[in-house]
DNA sequence: ACATGTGAAGCGCTTCACAGCG
DNA sequence: CGCTGTGAAGCGCTTCACATGT
């Protein structure tokens, strides 16, 4: 019960289980590790192994206090105070995750969109106006901005992760289809829509 | 050198590596695993490991002879022939995606595209129609898809993805954020935009 | 000389199984 | 009794280190 480090795979399950935590029935009060892994597509046993990493306190013989737990996880996930995005690169998919409703209830807030194309400059995408990249560094400082969503073609992908970390930014989103090196400091995830099309094809071709 | 069976983490690097092979210079013929694993962010021992399961074969002193190379990995992961996607959920990031134009580099055609609202029933995008949900299953039927996109609000995923399967999809890639119960037989894959966020912000509430 | 291919060691995560506690 | 919390075992992946082959 010493407050050993969060493995990294527990760390990626824990918006799982906070979300299906919140899916429940408004009036739940108490759920048990079995009914959460069946909810989140795992075990009974790694739920709890995961949550003794936080620290936290079910009752044995009753469960966990649905409130109480998803406090925890809210704040072992940072989710206790806002965080400001920009996201460069406004084209389909950036104009999509501009508009993409979940930031506002996890407390992201898009403060900046960027584009380096000047006709893209200045049209306005869900209250937001597209701004060009030389004025990048000055946002991300003023709007204190932590995160980057790099959703550019993959050629330039890499150049503007080095300019979101020399402004400031520590946690970077990429959705270009490239492999970035992480700056110096900065936390790198790849979401990569083409990648997860290959994988699912090598196990069709051999069913 | 026996074709042991190949491990989920090494599948879902070879479309990595793939990516990294094409984007060598043109003239390029050979690859040491060092330089590889420099462009994919990986050891070298790695490297070499994965593609041990392949069977391939590089030669020692010399390296990988590229264009055979990005061939096995092709074969590997199914490449070397089409396959037929469909789209349900023609939201902001459903229209992005039906957009997105790195399908057809990797041989994905998408074949059709549906949403359960008649307001969107009809439009087209992207040389596509936008189908009722009730056509879906003919759909799939008839031009043999066999990957499934949702990209649904998370209240309708389970559905589509059943229908999905119903239909004769035996795989999916889930945009919706919520876990789905894998239909029997079907493969399932997530992404998930907010969660990725959250993973960050766990980085940096504690750095 | 040089880079691959691979046993073996190391490491981290998963799962088991049950002691501990309400 | 029921469900949590957790040592311990099991498993799979990573990394090492070097024998192997050109």
């Amino acid at each position: 019960m010493v407050r050993r480090p969060v493995p990294r795979v527990t760390v990626q399950r824990l918006p799982v289980y906070l979300r299906c935590l919140e899916s429940l029935p408004a009036g739940q009060q108490r759920v048990s590790s079995d009914e959460l892994a069946e909810l989140a597509g795992v075990l009974g046993a790694k739920i709890r192994k995961d949550l003794s990493y936080l620290g936290t306190h079910g009752t044995r013989g009753v469960g966990y206090d649905v409130e109480h737990l998803k406090h925890e996880i809210r704040i072992e996930l940072g989710l206790t105070r806002d965080w400001a995005v920009v996201i460069v690169g406004i084209g389909n998919l950036g104009r999509a995750l501009a508009n993409y409703g979940g930031f506002g209830e996890r407390r992201f807030r898009v403060v900046g969109i960027f584009d380096s194309d000047p006709l893209k400059v200045g049209r306005r995408v869900d209250g937001l106006t597209v701004e060009p990249m030389e004025l990048l560094a000055r946002a991300v400082t003023e709007r204190n901005a932590s995160i980057g969503i790099v959703a550019t073609p993959a050629h330039a992908a890499q150049e503007v992760a080095d300019a979101l970390a020399a402004a400031g930014v520590r946690s970077i989103l990429n959705f270009a289809p490239v492999v970035i090196k992480p700056p110096e400091g900065v936390e790198v995830r790849r979401v990569d829509l083409s990648t997860e099309l290959q994988v699912l094809t090598f196990y069709l071709a051999r069913s």
